[in-house]
DNA sequence: CCAATATTTAGACATTATCCTAAATATCTA
DNA sequence: TAGATATTTAGGATAATGTCTAAATATTGG
């Protein structure tokens, strides 16, 4: 049951990890999210689309906007595997 | 409080994952993980010593061999800092 | 002390990842 | 429908990562 090799790697950047905590505080569109930081809005696409194939964000298009917004399935996951990991790999 | 970025990044890789996992059952010397898997010794190694250096493991000598173990201080930061994620930032 | 065992370090090479600019696609508004 | 805005996709340059072999370091036992 351990989170598929896309969600780690995925975690594995510093910008990808910014854009999730950003999204942890409410939804915001690519551009809301671009804006925040200093890379080409082209390279944060693709960092979105990234973290959307690890499932860790999920996205809906709103009009002329699409509106990303954080996929809480997998953190739940993640919890478990580092609880196990640091439990010493007993049942409970 | 997030963990650091070395944390991350040693997360990353496939091999250094089952390395955690392996460890997690109980404490073994680098000759026993390296055994497990079908890279060369050297590669392990290296690993290894990435995951010391993000704080995931710690390892004594003894004797001949240098036995590793799981560092468990990190993986509660861990926990942490996933479900402040899919919480929602909020301070529960 | 020397040879054997255990492990790490160094250097090279192939693969992958990130970032950029430019072009493509989708939607809205006049 | 044409032009403007929002976002993604494509192609290429540069940096980082994983793996290998060979050499170096540490410890034990005769």
């Amino acid at each position: 049951m351990s989170p598929h090799d896309s969600v780690f790697r995925a975690l594995s950047d510093p910008t990808r990890r910014r854009i999730l905590e950003i999204l942890a505080e409410h939804d915001r569109t690519a551009g809301e999210i671009a804006s925040r930081f200093p890379i080409a809005f082209a390279s944060v696409s693709h960092h979105l689309g990234i973290l959307k194939g690890a499932g860790l964000v999920a996205a809906d298009r709103e009009g002329q906007y699409i509106r990303y917004r954080i996929n809480t399935t997998v953190y739940q996951e993640l919890v478990a595997y580092f609880m196990k990991l640091f439990a010493g790999g007993e049942d409970a």
